[in-house]
RNA sequence: UGGGGCGUCGCCAAAUGGUAAGGCAGCGGCCUUUGGAGCCGCCAUUUGCAGGUUCGAAUCCUGCCGCCCCAACCA
């Protein structure tokens, strides 16, 4: 368990961590996942909920979900819920240290009069414009609020008005009173206390001033006693500020520490809350669930399990780089885990009927089949088979290429688990598509091997068509069509790069009847083509399938280049 | 432009002054009742560039270059 934290080195984050304990700077270690509740979370946050988790694990510490609920125009309900339910999934328990930053609001209002008391804080009357217009530049100092002297019993009576509803949103802020001439510039006199009308998802209309992030995060860390705040390197500028507020209102050391490192980004993808949200809003995806979204919920619902994004952050790992992962390395993550326990099961996307002719009419057989051939320990399931089935329209070639492997006209190939057959007549339509192949079997071939040794290049998967059962089949594919969605003509945005083929539904798809008995979470493969999951929206008698993703297809490569 | 962060293979990443790990991708081959999986091999004479210190530098120093972040009463 201790692996990471006591064995190597580890990431410089956790380094620190040793060290601090070393010093004996902290006595045990607590962390914190602060998201705000108004959107989804998406693979981006993975890295920081399991950093934080996995530290206080490794250390014997704590972890606690804390919502930074400090904006009620923006936040709701709904996202409170599904937060919680993804950092669940992914098996992160913050064992019921569930916070909201607005259980704090009564305590953070002292501590801004207390900052009032000590002259560190102002009621300024500027609006957000003459604000701006005072704010400086990059290179030029900004200038003092003219409201930036005015007495500590005036600002007490102003900040109590400004919490009784007595201004409108706008009209007063409550300021930090540090240094307008900041090269940094969040000391830049930054706003702490503003008015906002808007109902709080859990406190109502109970308050008329909210905290901003800056006064509210590293204070809520102190009350809880968080040891090292972890979050994103573009924070890394408002440090000086989430220690200003710590020193000056006298909290007790050793106080938390702020430590930034870099969230990853991934290809084909689009990552921000705001280009998410407008995915959904404008109906390029039917939700945040949409198994083509990059959210934790859709890729709970693709069959994604959650131990490959555990495995994919540990890979990736922590540092204070930029990075943007290639959805190859997500998904061999996704594939590695999902070969390992996936069950398997046959089932034809595209099916060409085959009629096995010397095989006798009738009921067929039970042939026996391997559930999961990394995995003896999962057992064998009986297959039906018998003189119809179904096979893939793409395993047949009337007229193969040298490397085809695959069923073609006098060429013998391997059904899976059951016999060596040999294609003798392609059956065609009027306009002459091809609308069934006749075969002959091997009755000496039961299970797939010849007795007398010779060797079969080709297998390939199969379904009996009377025994056959039906799904309906999603294939999901790329929602965007190039590796950076925001790669646009000007004028134009990553709506412009929308795949139209990122979802393919297939009907009436048969698969084998054992399917419909599967667990209701089982990840499955079906042979061949590549790792499923049954839709929440799946019944036993009417099963959906969504494609979590497909297997490597070498041949895919070899055929592409002839 | 002031401040800050970051530059090691196509994408990630290790290295903590001792002579450039590993993964993904790619490319060859072996094996295979999934063209899956597995296995073997190849894939950085060099760490953004230029100098310097040192017996020795990706690591230390100096100077350049490039990319990113900051001018919400968002977080």
């Amino acid at each position: 368990m201790a692996d990471d934290a006591t064995a190597g080195r580890g990431d410089f984050i956790r380094q620190i961590i040793r060290e601090d304990l070393e010093a004996g700077r902290h006595q045990r270690i607590a962390t914190r996942f602060p998201p705000e509740p108004n959107g989804y979370l998406h693979i981006g946050h993975a890295t920081a909920i399991h950093l934080n988790h996995g530290i206080a694990q490794e250390f014997g510490g704590t972890f606690n979900l804390r919502f930074d609920d400090t904006n009620p125009a923006a936040e709701d309900e709904e996202f409170v819920e599904s937060i919680q339910a993804d950092i669940r999934w992914l098996g992160c328990d913050w064992e019921g240290r569930l916070h909201f930053t607005s259980d704090y609001f009564p305590q953070l209002y002292e501590y801004a009069c207390e900052l009032i008391r000590r002259e560190k804080a102002f009621v300024c009357d500027l609006s957000s414009e003459e604000m701006f217009e005072r704010r400086g530049t990059l290179t030029e100092a900004g200038g003092e609020s003219p409201f930036r002297g005015r007495s500590v019993e005036e600002n007490l009576a102003l900040f109590a008005g400004m919490k009784n509803g007595e201004s409108k949103a706008g009209e007063r802020s409550l300021r930090a009173r540090i240094d307008m001439g900041s090269s940094v510039l969040p000391m830049r006199d930054p706003v702490i206390y503003r008015v906002v009308e808007a109902n709080h998802h859990r406190t109502g209309a109970e308050w008329c001033v909210y905290p901003m992030y800056d006064f509210a995060h590293c204070l809520s860390d102190a009350i809880e006693g968080i040891t090292h705040s972890l979050c994103s390197i573009e924070f890394v500028d408002h440090r000086p500020l989430y220690d200003w507020f710590l020193e000056q209102l006298d909290l007790p050391e050793p106080r938390p520490r702020q430590i930034e490192f870099a969230k990853f980004f991934i290809t084909d993808t689009v990552l921000s809350k705001r280009n998410l949200r407008r995915l959904v809003e404008e109906g390029a995806v039917e939700g945040w669930d949409d198994p083509r979204m990059p959210t934790l919920a859709a890729f709970r619902r693709r069959g994604v399990p959650p131990k490959a994004i555990e495995n994919l952050c540990r890979d990736v790992g922590i540092t204070r780089s930029a990075k943007t992962i290639q959805l190859a390395q997500f998904d061999h993550h996704v594939r590695a885990v999902l070969n390992e326990e996936a069950l398997r099961f046959m089932g034809v996307l595209r099916p060409l009927k085959v009629v096995i002719e010397n095989y006798p009419e009738g009921d067929g057989e039970q042939l026996d089949a391997v559930n999961n051939p990394q995995d003896p320990g999962q057992g064998t399931r009986k297959v039906p088979f018998s003189r119809e089935i179904w096979i893939e329209r793409d395993d047949f070639l009337e007229d193969p290429p040298k490397k085809f492997f695959r069923m073609s006209p006098g060429r013998e190939v391997r059904l899976r688990y059951a016999y060596l057959v040999t294609c003798t007549e392609v059956v065609k339509d009027a306009s002459g598509e091809v609308v069934e192949l006749r075969c002959t079997y091997d009755p000496e071939t039961r299970g797939g091997d010849a007795p007398d040794g010779r060797k079969v290049k080709g297998t390939i998967h199969w379904v009996s068509a009377p025994h056959a059962t039906t799904a309906e089949v999603r294939l999901y594919d790329h929602l965007f069509d190039r590796e950076d969605p925001n790669d646009v003509p000007d004028g134009q945005d990553f709506f412009a790069s929308l795949n139209p083929d990122s979802l393919e539904t297939l009907h009436d798809v048969p698969v084998e009847p054992a399917l419909a008995s599967a667990p209701e979470g089982a990840a499955f493969q079906l042979e061949r083509t590549g790792y499923f999951a049954f839709d929440p929206e799946s019944k036993p008698e009417a099963l959906v399938l969504n494609r979590t993703v497909g297997l490597r297809d070498t041949w895919a490569k070899v055929a592409k280049k002839g």
